[in-house]
DNA sequence: ATCTATTCCTGGCTGC
DNA sequence: TGCAGCCAGGAATAGA
């Protein structure tokens, strides 16, 4: 499940390797997951490959190519078609292949969804955080979630943040305090810095653009942990839904106030 | 603005 | 061993 590290570190193996590259082709194998005016980059070349929240973007000559990874996307350099294969980029050197097994992913051209993207996590500042979060009556973590309030942010990292700012998940966030707000924004840099350092979480089956997994599902405290011992008061770590979410959190560490 | 429920999809797990 | 049934979940959507 990509999130903002897992698309960070995607985005930094490309980025250099297919910028100035030529697509010659598109191959959509798939509906579903890529329209027909996609056949318009054919014959632009890509200008530069950055991330916007969960969204790989290539700035090609005349428009934008903006790929949403989904849950089991993955986007190969030079690698074999396999019977998950949802679209082929022939460049002028190479191929970069779209694979994604359970075709929760898009591949769009000049989306719109991009100018619907709240501020970036880590870009934001303090200041601006409390204020935005504070202005909201919705419980803490679906908000995290919304991705027109905070672009990036997924369930991993949402609950691995709150873990860390010792903030209940259904805590609502006009009701925390600037200090328990600014302690959130904190945590949620500190996780998704250092996830990216460690190259994202491979979790199902993340994999970056040369197939490496990255190793930051071994530092997660509570996501995926229920019943597991808190690593700061070896409480029972508690797997509850929140707004239809596996949420996992510490009961005794994670105040609603 | 904000809530809930539903839909999409399939590999992998559970339980018999 | 085989197989049915359930589950995960990002985001759009409908309806309250």
């Amino acid at each position: 499940m990509p999130e903002l590290p897992e698309v960070e570190t995607i985005v930094r193996g490309l980025a250099p390797r297919l910028a100035g590259r030529r697509v010659e082709n598109v191959e959509v194998l798939c509906r579903r997951i890529a329209p027909r005016s996609l056949s318009a980059v054919a014959g632009q070349t890509i200008r530069a490959v950055g991330r916007q929240g969960k969204f790989i973007v290539a700035e090609c000559d005349r428009g934008r190519l903006s790929i949403h990874l989904g849950m089991t996307g993955k986007l190969l350099l030079d690698a074999q078609p396999g019977p998950h294969t949802r679209a082929i980029f022939t460049l002028d050197r190479g191929v970069l292949l779209y694979d994604d097994i359970r075709q929760f992913g898009r591949i769009e051209w000049n989306s719109r969804r991009l100018a619907r993207l709240g501020p970036d996590p880590i870009e934001i500042e303090g200041g601006p955080f409390i204020e935005r979060l504070r202005a909201r009556r919705s419980m803490v973590k679906p908000l995290l979630l919304n991705q027109s309030f905070l672009r990036g942010i997924g369930n991993i990292y949402a609950d691995e943040a709150l873990f860390r700012a010792r903030i209940h998940p259904r805590a609502i966030a006009s009701g925390l305090s600037r200090a328990r707000a600014g302690r959130l924004h904190a945590a949620i840099r500190e996780v998704l810095l250092e996830a990216i350092d460690q190259g994202g979480s491979s979790i199902s089956d993340y994999v970056d653009a040369d197939g490496r997994e990255g190793s930051f599902q071994d530092r997660h405290r509570v996501y995926g942990r229920g019943g597991e011992p808190c690593p700061a008061c070896k409480t029972a770590i508690r797997r509850i839904l929140v707004a239809q979410r596996g949420t996992h959190f510490c009961p005794r560490c994670q105040r609603r106030y």
